[in-house]
DNA sequence: CTCGTTTATGCATGTTCTTGCATGTTTCTG
DNA sequence: CAGAAACATGCAAGAACATGCATAAACGAG
């Protein structure tokens, strides 16, 4: 049996019942344990599975409601904001797009800093202090219950009119490869255009978006000017690109 | 059984029932108790419930920041609240403007009604529960920390291109010499633009804003159409108008 | 055909994860 | 206050895992 006729046999059994056991596929195609787990590591990186202790489940589809995301890794992520948060100067204007990472960072930003805060998320606005300090402005248009955005052409023309020192971009995959990619097509129209009219680009992602891959691309990776990861990220991969490396403390 | 399997089992179990067993958690998976002692702390790590001696509880929902005026008279709004809600009719498009209030309102709005609701408050957005019969848009443009709600020339051009078959209007004095008025003069510019592209004026006013008069003047009182009171309010002195006069069950 | 390269696989090694048990502590209840 | 139940912590066994290396098959170029 070729490799790629068990990789699609794997994703039929997983489509089928949900779940797959690695011993089970190691005795049902007669191949060793590592080959399957091997396969399964394949699979993860393209988004087909969920890697777990014992086997692998399919990808959880959006987990829950916006407020279970955002409570989920609730540690990892205030750590990556607060490490994030200090790359900001005073005086910039940042984009910040949604996703629960980026709701962290905004709630992590210096107070005692001059800000102008552009974001097409409505729950950052509102997670905001009372900052005299901080400018906040909203995109509008259409707005995304499952994404917690602003999406659409009208947010995408208000946009246009905004230059930013910094761009703080949220939920995406990273592959050194492949680029930075979204999962959404609405999603990625807006975030190219606050790329394209930001200086810097930022990202801060939990290690479970790097090394994977999403249908939209957004950039090269080269275009990242800062990347924030957690503690014990693999960054090997990233130092030949002129990117600035942080890691979050432990 | 794999162990995010059982994790996922709790969880579902928890959303059903609100609380879960220790003990019947380990009886049910065949594991021990140490085991479910474990699932449990770290799903409460996570957030997705809340530890209590014998088991665990979903967890509370989080207080936000406008947390505080939210819950002032929190009965009293959500009794004006399903009296404003039950006005709505199946398709209408509603301008819903800032306020503990019309916040209120907004989480009262019938699910089973295709809804397009346009708000300056990104509160009101995130607040909506995920419906797809309900579309969301947002105005955006420079976000007032105070009066949690976009205002200025942006958020009037955008709101210049939509019409609404009504406007519930929030956070204003009423008098019935003086007519409705607001406090705040960037606030009073947005709710005139949607005064006047609204078929529709409803008006939620808890008993403290009737008989008040604030500086910026929005409307003549003839020009509501629905006024929504609590049960004890005095309303003899708007009888004489063609208003719509409904009182909030005590 | 032959040689070097690539790819897939299995095995050995050491590491990490999960689990149950033992021990001691905290919390509830009568 | 006393007993029981629930809990936290440390430990050990086993399963699952990652990694490096060796082997064998597949492949392409000369």
């Amino acid at each position: 049996m070729l490799t790629e006729e068990r990789l699609d046999a794997i994703r039929q059994l997983l489509s089928e019942h949900g779940k797959v056991l690695a011993n089970d596929l190691a005795a049902q195609f007669g191949v060793s344990d590592d080959t399957i787990r091997r396969d399964l590591r394949e699979l993860a990186r393209l988004g087909h599975c969920r890697r777990v202790y014992g086997g692998a489940l399919l990808p959880a589809p959006d987990t829950g409601t916006l407020a279970v995301r955002t409570s989920d890794q609730a540690d990892v992520k205030a750590r990556l904001a607060s490490a994030t948060a200090a790359l900001v100067r005073d005086g910039q204007t940042l984009y910040i797009d949604a996703g629960s990472t980026n709701l962290a960072i905004a709630k992590a930003l210096p107070k005692d800093l001059r800000l102008t805060i552009v974001t097409n998320a409505p729950a950052i606005a509102t997670a905001m202090s009372d900052n005299p300090k901080h400018t906040i402005v909203v995109l509008g248009g259409h707005y995304d219950q499952s994404k917690g955005a602003c999406l659409g052409p009208q947010t995408i023309r208000e946009a246009g009119n905004i230059f930013a020192d910094m761009f703080i971009l949220g939920a995406c995959a990273i592959d050194t490869a492949l680029g930075v990619t979204a999962l959404d097509a609405a999603e990625a129209e807006v975030k190219r255009v606050m790329i394209a009219q930001s200086s810097l680009l930022t990202i801060a992602a939990t290690s479970d978006k790097l090394g994977t891959i999403a249908p939209f691309k957004l950039a090269e990776v080269a275009r990242i000017d800062h990347l924030v990861v957690e503690h014990d990220a693999d960054l090997d991969a990233y130092r030949a690109f002129d990117i600035a490396l942080h890691r979050a403390e432990n």
